[in-house]
Formats: structure tokens, sequence, C-alpha cells
DNA sequence: AAACAAGGCAACCGCACTTTC
DNA sequence: TGAAAGTGCGGTTGCCTTGTT
């Protein structure tokens, strides 16, 4: 059967948008409001496409929208959210005010990741690479750990190498510590001191000798998975997520999962989720099949649970289900970046 | 100064879901 | 009840800008 086309494809135009369409656009919409997309360009005198215009009033034109830098305290939310919700783009811009899923998707697909990688976190499980590397080793038999660590390693290593490599790594950390998170904390009150700046081969072979003593070490004994001096110890996290009052946390969790950078507590009980709520399968959690979020209800599809949503789309408009509900704090104001000692 | 590469961002695409009739 | 329409979302693409050689 199939879909029709939103509109006409030959008779639209298509890519950048000129100052007098935006201005068609916007007093159009001042004038009659949002409703119905498609009438929209044929009543505003506009050959584009209707999604086009909605795409352009959402994203740009909304007059409620902010468009400068993001802020340290911005990025710290995309980054603690999407340790949480994975590639959840509206879900996380609707905690920023004037934000975009658009801009909080581009600016983590430019900005973020890189930092993260450039620190030695894994952007899609927010793990150390180390350790990722280590649980590897501990869950595969020696022979098909060789060949796994091989594979991976190139992946890391052309990752590390493309980073160590740039003239200059705009990363700064704390000299004291040297927690994997330091990278973002230009925060107010924080000692900045260490800057890197261009690394040479010597420092790129001794990271890949790092992580190929780590995963030795974990071959040999599995007990050694603790997290190593410079990384979150187990009782610390990123902040804070508590998903309900229960007493049921993750401390028996990290137990399990000690390496885990992103940790939270959660009640499944009263918020209905289900498996082992480990940070590991939390944190495994990107794009469409976001695990995670799924486990702890995020997607929030089918309208029964809230009468009042009229909106269309995915579960994001279920947002309130995460961010608002009795079963779920969150308190971002935790100094996520900043491992204690 | 020119050519090339990389980064950044706006826009597009296709799918999934809800609403309407 | 099911098809059509409307909308939102995440992923991807393409173009412009900036930096490097």
């Amino acid at each position: 059967m199939g879909r029709i086309p939103c509109c006409e494809k030959d008779n639209v135009k298509r890519g950048q948008w000129t100052p007098e369409e935006d201005n068609k656009l916007s007093s159009y919409i001042a004038q009659h409001g949002t409703r119905n997309w498609r009438l929209i360009p044929k009543n505003a005198g506009l050959q584009r496409c209707g999604k086009s215009c909605r795409l352009r009033w959402t994203n740009y034109l909304r007059p409620d929208l902010k468009h400068g830098e993001f802020s340290e305290l911005e990025e710290h939310t995309i980054v603690k959210l999407h340790s949480v919700v994975g590639n959840r783009w509206s879900l996380i811009a609707a905690q920023l005010p004037g934000r975009t899923d658009n801009d909080v998707k581009n600016h983590w697909n430019t900005k973020l990741k890189k930092k993260l990688s450039g620190m030695g976190i894994d952007p899609v499980t927010h793990k150390p690479f180390s350790h990722l590397m280590a649980e590897i080793a501990t869950t595969l038999a020696p022979p098909q750990v060789a060949h796994l660590t091989e594979a991976a390693l190139g992946c890391f290593k052309d990752e590390m190498l493309h980073l160590l490599t740039k003239k200059r790594v705009d990363f700064q950390i704390e000299n004291s510590n040297g927690g994997p998170l330091h990278g973002l904390s230009s925060i107010p009150g924080r000692n900045l001191s260490t800057t890197y700046s261009t690394r040479r081969q010597s420092d790129e072979d001794d990271t890949v000798q790092k992580i190929k003593l780590s995963v030795s070490r974990a071959m040999q004994d599995p007990n050694t998975l603790a997290p190593e001096p410079n990384t979150v110890p187990p009782n610390k996290s990123w902040g804070m997520v508590s998903f309900g009052e229960a007493s049921n946390t993750f401390a028996e969790a990290y137990n399990t999962f000690p390496t885990s950078v992103s940790g939270f507590q959660y009640d499944p009980p009263s918020c209905g989720n289900e498996g082992d709520g480990s940070p590991w399968n939390q944190s495994i959690c990107t794009g469409s099949t976001c695990t995670g979020a799924d486990r702890m209800g995020l997607h929030g599809r089918g309208g029964e649970e809230d009468g009042d949503e009229a909106e269309g789309g995915k579960g994001t408009r279920k947002q309130s289900d995460v961010f608002n509900s009795d079963c779920v704090l969150w308190d971002l104001t935790d100094d996520l970046m900043n491992p204690v000692a």
C-alpha cells in the first residue's frame, strides 16, 4: 500500500532557506499558527514541502530557540543524560531550554563524542575503553579474546591515533588525579592546569600497550576488573539518577560491574522495569534499539498512559514519564564530570 | 595563494506512531 | 476496524566554512 508522499517533490524547492522564505514562513505562522503543515507552504506562498517548513520552524525559526554556543552546564547535561537514555535526542533536548534535538545531536556528534573518545571513554557505553577491553576478555575464552582483542585494538587504535596525532588537543584535565571525564570539566571553580598538546608516536604506542596490558591482566585474573586508580570509584558516579526511592539500588550491580562509569539507582518494582538493572545494560543504549531506555520505559509507546498527550510520534512526548514523574528523580546538580577521590 | 582535508551544521529521508475519519 | 493523514524522531547527507599543507 505505502504512504503517499508528503508533497510533490518535483514542485518543491530544496536546500538552504533564504531570508525571504524565512520571513514568509515566520509571518504566516505568527498569524495562523502551525496547524496543518501541509497547507502552510501553499498558504504562505512557499514552494516548499510542508515537512521542510516544519523542520525549518522547529529547528531554526522558533523564537524561543538559542543559537549560541553550548554552555558547560548544557554539555554536562547532554553527556549525563546520554549515559542514561542514549541517542534519545529529543528527550535530552527537552531538558535544555531553547535547544532542539537537532542541535543536541549535532553537538554530540561533532564535539562531545570526540571529547569523550579523547579521554579514553567509549561514547556509546560511557565506559573507559580499557575497562571495555577487560570485560570482553573476561567473557570470552582466550582464543576468542585474542582475535577480538586484535580487532578491537585496531578500531581503538585508529581512533586514538587520530586524536593523539592532531596538532593540538584542547582537552584540559585536572592535574591532580586525572579522572577520565575531566576533559569536559572546565567548570567554574575547578582547577584546570594540564593541556595536552602534540603527541608523538611513543605516546601512541604507549596507549596501545596499556590497553594490551589491561586485557592480558584481565585474562589472567578476572578479579582485576576493579577500577584503575584514575577512574571512577564504584561508589561514585557521574551523578545520581534515581529511579524511585526504594532501597533497591545498583550497589549490588556495581559489585558485578565495577567498571561502570554511569551509575544510578532505580526501582524496578515501582517503575515497572525489568532486567538485571546493571549499569552495563543501562548504558548500552544506542539509537532506536535503545535497550536501556526500553528497560526504563522511556520509549513510552502506546497512548494509554496519558490521555492528554494528543501529539503523534515516537515515545518522546512521554518524557514526562522520565523526567517528571514520581518514579524518577534527576539530580543534575551533581558534578558528574569529576570523579571524587 | 591555491588545493585539499576536516569540521560543523542545516536539511533531508524514511520509519514509527498517533489521530482522524 | 482499517486506511489515510499528520507528526515526531533518529540517522544520514550535503554544503559551506575553516584550517592545514
